[in-house]
DNA sequence: CAATACCGATAGTAATACTATTATATTTGC
DNA sequence: GCAAATATAATAGTATTACTATCGGTATTG
């Protein structure tokens, strides 16, 4: 997976950036810093000021590379999604078995994520506790309309379609596979949340993980027969 | 109805508000009107300076009573789950059957709000808009575990424990149960929002509901014999 | 009818989320 | 190797936000 993934393009919209951050060393310190910084004060008292700092660079910097920090948080969002398009379509692509290639789609935008070493300037595990704690945020503006016609979401679309596709393949008769596989994978964000910070409201923990229930979830929900 | 919910008291924890909005004019015109106002622009851009022009009253007037706006939206919120909860209890309480329970259950947390009369100054539509729209917000902050610990998500916290109890009684052996219970209230409101804003995500639209989905769902997990 | 709670008006503060300008480094292309 | 182009840093400035504090007037109540 290391060289492979060290040559794949991970692909964020264009719009999203002013300036690349791929293309410049301080671009990749704006990047590698923003997920440590947003995962250790969260987003709403994230500020380029505080990030300028962080990185001894200067607030007007940053914002030749993006041009708010919702945009910045778009762009961590679409790359994280890129990257787990990639890490779904390379685990699945051999598996011929419909169902069996659902479980391990599942399993994948599922499980707990650990830092890929091929990315030395994005660490993985800890961009996703951002996704879990911010990426609902950047649906739920008044902006969405707009941004999702730019195409700001067209990453995290695909991978839900792909996965819906598998789920057609399981069960062609099923007739909500878009909404199974969205609320899977929104809502396996939400399982982690409270796992975390109000336990009382799911049965994930330690020994049980979001995992274990959906794979169960989607197992029933696919192979019923029609009523 | 009408009668019962009138005389009922919606309970919202006591250190959410400076001052009980439901003790004076003023109060009940901040709630009503803070709905309103939240739901055409937004929570981000919602302000109580805003409010004030637009209830005739002062900033610190508002103040008065909530001492941020996020404790509003709190409040909001908890109202909302405690009026739910009462639709819950009257609504399955005489449903012996546990699977027709928790269909009625399932029905009436995931369907579309309709404004309830007895209540003249909130609308429960609008506020179920916001709900969908900014209900996780709430959670999401850096702030939740003080928050929980608090109590200010405890009625949300027994709403979900309710109907955990009726999918444990029409399946014991379900080891889910909470998340399942969680995973369909959060990801209804979650449908909701992509019906209207990323419809290529979702199968729920005109014809196909939400209810729709999670009915179908519900019923084939806890049905499921164990695997 | 006096006390008191309530509300509105005004002022003020630190921080936020930027924009604009200028100066200084650094890179690159010839 | 040097000029030109580009990137970055530093500074200043703006409108708005999210409050806090104070004060004076009005309505309510005991």
């Amino acid at each position: 997976m290391h060289t492979i993934l060290s040559n794949i393009k991970i692909q964020v919209h264009e719009k999203i950036y002013v300036k690349d951050p791929e293309t410049s060393a301080l671009g990749k310190k704006i990047i590698e810093h923003s997920i440590l910084l947003i995962d250790e004060i969260g987003f709403e008292n994230f500020t380029f000021k505080k990030l300028g700092e962080k990185i001894s660079s200067n607030e007007s910097s940053i914002y030749r590379y993006f041009e708010s920090k919702h945009k910045l948080l778009l762009y961590l969002c679409s790359w994280y999604w890129s990257w787990m398009e990639y890490k779904l379509v390379f685990g699945t692509s051999n598996i011929t078995n419909p169902l069996e290639k659902l479980k391990k789609a599942i399993t994948i935008v599922t499980e707990k994520v650990e830092d890929d070493q091929s990315t030395t300037h994005i660490n993985e595990a800890i961009l996703n506790k951002i996704i879990i704690s911010e990426f609902t945020k950047t649906l739920l503006t008044k902006e969405v309309d707009e941004e999702n016609k730019e195409g700001f979401f067209q990453i995290y679309n695909r991978l839900i379609n792909r996965i819906a596709t598998i789920v057609k393949e399981v069960n062609p008769e099923y007739a909500f596979a878009k909404s199974l596989v969205s609320s899977i994978v929104e809502g396996s964000l939400h399982q982690y949340f409270l796992k975390e910070h109000i336990e009382s409201i799911t049965d994930c923990n330690e020994w049980i993980s979001p995992t274990d229930f959906y794979l169960n979830l989607a197992e029933a929900v696919v192979s019923k027969t029609k009523s």
